[in-house]
DNA sequence: TGCAAGTCAATTGTCGACATTCCACAATCG
DNA sequence: CGATTGTGGAATGTCGACAATTGACTTGCA
């Protein structure tokens, strides 16, 4: 695994050309191969040698070194001090866990915000927002599918912030949401790529937000629920195409 | 906050004289920075300039840079990039609140596990293996509180490991892992500097382990909930002294 | 006087070289 | 013949220097 030798790096781009806030060198190369590794291009166990990967991106061992460190805090890889990181192989079947257990606390935190009442003021408004912002990139390039994917993502943490079920569990949302969305918010851009699918997720998410403000509770849940299984779907349809892998069916429950 | 100059790192030290399995440099750095930050040392929103640390702990930038991004994992800090590094300050609250969640979630864990019969085998011997292992440590220097730390820290795993609640809860269980605890395990050595409160500990578990032997779900959970939040009372008791800060009475419940 | 652009010092980002440690292999010994 | 110890190569760890960017200050202009 190393047999695309990439194209150029944000940094070698005449400024012009940029794209919106260029993410640093070392957050660029962790995308990357974090993006392989979720596409099953590497295999478990693999080794990351820092020399490879500098001379395939075409920088030094330092900004490598940190992308690793990043990687690790994905779980995409483990670093043995003095032995050099090990790719994590990520199954399907984690990546559908993933989404299953989000499903499961995302419809959690949307039942308890709609029955907040008007304390889910402050929610709706910044959803309306979010979903604006996302509605104005539908249209945006294939290979800025992330932007649309991020509005997206700031839309779901309105819900997760303003859930209000004390500080435990919005502690427990913003430590889930530093590892498991790891995972997905690196396989969803790929689902994203289809603009059919960017349209279904933002009318999910405006009906989820009409649940909410309607104060249905159920229907809150069930949509968000519907919202992230959903893309879970999508996500591991595709990735079974590229990896050739299957699922337990038992993990693709509809409910 | 840098007057201390600091014990010399380990690296310092003849091989003879060495604590075990020596921690990377930067690994030290992170554990005195962010024991340093969780003792109040550090106001919030201060900056950490990785040329004032390297200089104070007498290494060059690059494994401070890897400390300053292993805080931030932990949440002890912010990185900006191009614009450095900021710690965030750490409440007494904060520090509760950790300790609640874990009381929680440990509870239900050890509820499931007594629950399991005897797939609960595999759990009981590690823990049998882990408590030995923490008795053998009970005397251990002030200054090596953290080996015995580690044991009773194994001790809690292994609930954790084999409570069997499908691989949703032990993937949170993992996730709230490695930054939850990436506070409370640095505060309480802290704690464990008491002999006393080793012994204490050390029972605690010991009657956990016979609960859970005895499939006596309720004792089990009770008990796990009461080590936690007799060690969180025991910690968060230091730290106010230390720090002069008072918490919130709500967040000390008692069961 | 208020605002804008330009400049400068300070700090982080990156690089290449050197030091250290680990692993694999091989030679030696019991 | 198996186990242990020594050696060599390769990769990671560390370092100091240079480059790039930021934010604050100063300067110029309306």
């Amino acid at each position: 695994m190393l047999q695309d030798a990439h194209a150029p790096l944000d940094q070698d781009l005449p400024a012009g050309r940029r794209r919106t806030r260029t993410p640093t060198i070392p957050e660029q190369i962790a995308n990357r191969v974090a993006a392989a590794i979720v596409n099953g291009q590497y295999r478990d166990g693999e080794r990351l040698r820092e020399q490879e990967l500098a001379a395939a991106y075409g920088v030094s061992r330092g900004p490598v070194r940190e992308a690793l460190r990043a990687l690790e805090r994905y779980g995409l890889a483990i670093l043995l001090p003095r032995r050099g990181a090990y790719v994590v192989g990520i199954s399907l079947g984690v990546i559908a866990e993933a989404f299953n257990a989000r499903a499961a606390l995302a419809g959690i935190a949307a039942r308890q915000l709609a029955r907040r009442g008007d304390a889910a003021a402050p929610a709706v408004a910044e959803m309306q927002a979010a979903i604006a912002h996302a509605a104005a990139l539908v249209d945006v390039a294939l290979d800025e599918s992330h932007l649309f994917q991020a509005a997206i993502r700031e839309t779901a943490r309105c819900v997760y912030r303003h859930c209000g079920a004390g500080h435990i569990e919005r502690a427990l949302t913003d430590q889930v949401d530093r590892s498991i969305w790891g995972l997905m918010w690196r396989a969803q851009p790929l689902d994203f790529q289809r603009r059919d699918r960017r349209l279904e997720s933002l009318d999910f998410w405006r009906r989820i937000l009409a649940a909410l403000e309607a104060r249905d509770e159920s229907q809150a849940e069930r949509l968000i629920r519907a919202e992230i299984l959903t893309t879970r779907d999508s996500v591991i349809a595709t990735l079974a195409t590229v990896r050739g892998e299957t699922v337990d069916p038992a993990l693709m429950f509809r409910d």
